[in-house]
DNA sequence: ACCTGAACACCGTTCAAGT
DNA sequence: ACCTGAACACCGTTCAAGT
């Protein structure tokens, strides 16, 4: 029955699926296509009916996580559409953070050693998910909240400071001084401050 | 001759530096401890006369990364003593950039999943390098040129984004717009500008 | 103390084959 | 088209043993 629906065409789901649990559960280096297919209940070569190697799933799964980032950006920016650009592009940082938190197979696998050249399809998808912020951030240019920088070089700070706060506080590598009580949401919030700020005098 | 010397107490140093190789050349995905003792010349188990496991090796590894990261940022900071505290800071973000361009390896294995807890010497090595920014910063308050903010939460902005920077340009994982024709060491000096700065108008 | 060899339970991937 | 089973060359790790 279940088996059976495998031949229908949701194994590939299914391979996505169980590829995200088992890193989330065991870390990325514990994670292997062997034991997916086992837990699905399904060979260890039928994988490859789907994808060219584990590499391919990885890149898959990554894909996966840029499309489901890039749907909650959506979401969290129409939400705060009635709040001003700086407002929004916060939102969108503690949405990144939040998404990170909540789904760490993701993280390991969406900034992962897959070219691009590769995985066009992945390459795609990460644009479009950092496309979002570049949006924003041309905005608040046009109603002068944000400096009129290229919005793209904005953007992209933004972007990568994200990427680098959420692997050190999911890898826990903060200073425990700097954690104290504060929530991953707090640090995130505060870190992007001091980002959106900047931390010269007279800036 | 060369292997009786592993009997005289290199042999740790020696895998230190054949995983490092590896690592390098081949990507941490690709390193293994038999291949790393093949190299080396000596038995599959030799290795683990001096690492618990896997884990422990990659995690002295980094260690070793953090501790020359930190030699590079005292070299740098010594030498532009004489200039401003944000030259300085300045200096130490571009420093960083190219030791983990250069030391691809460092970088895939630094801010890793071995946890504080269980290699304390990693997690000292770790602070002691973000002590570097952190000091810069304290004197740069100090001489009024850096926001009063908390030194620690403003130095640990700078250490995440240079963090996701590293691994984003590393990966290849920027929008080509952005990349251009501009080097490595360029990009990471222009975002750092915009952190630096700021991003929202009156700052 | 430092290293080796055999053994175990696992991998990713390929190939021929089954329905 | 979609999946399986056997086979190959690898892993990390443990254990008993060698000097």
């Amino acid at each position: 029955m279940n088996k059976d629906s495998y031949h229908h065409g949701d194994l590939k789901h299914a391979l996505l699926v169980g590829a995200c649990e088992m890193i989330a559960t065991e870390g990325i280096q514990n994670m292997s296509l062997r034991k997916v297919a086992r837990k699905i209940g399904v060979s260890h070569n039928a994988p490859y009916q789907h994808f060219a190697d584990k590499e391919a799933l990885l890149a898959a799964v990554a894909q996966e996580g840029f499309q489901r980032l890039t749907d909650e950006l959506d979401t969290v920016i129409e939400r705060t559409s009635t709040q001003s650009c700086v407002e929004q592009l916060k939102a969108c940082g503690n949405t990144y953070i939040k998404f990170m938190m909540d789904n760490s197979a993701y993280l390991e696998v969406m900034f992962g050693p897959y070219p691009y050249e590769d995985y066009p399809e992945l390459a795609e998808a990460g644009l479009e998910s950092l496309q979002r912020l570049i949006a924003v951030v041309a905005r608040g240019q046009a109603s002068g909240e944000i400096k009129s920088l290229n919005p793209v070089e904005v953007a992209g700070t933004v972007w990568m400071s994200l990427h680098g706060l959420s692997t050190i506080l999911r890898n826990g590598k903060l200073p425990p001084q700097l954690v104290s009580e504060r929530t991953p949401t707090q640090l995130a919030s505060d870190f992007l401050d001091v980002i959106y700020e900047g931390i010269l005098v007279q800036a």
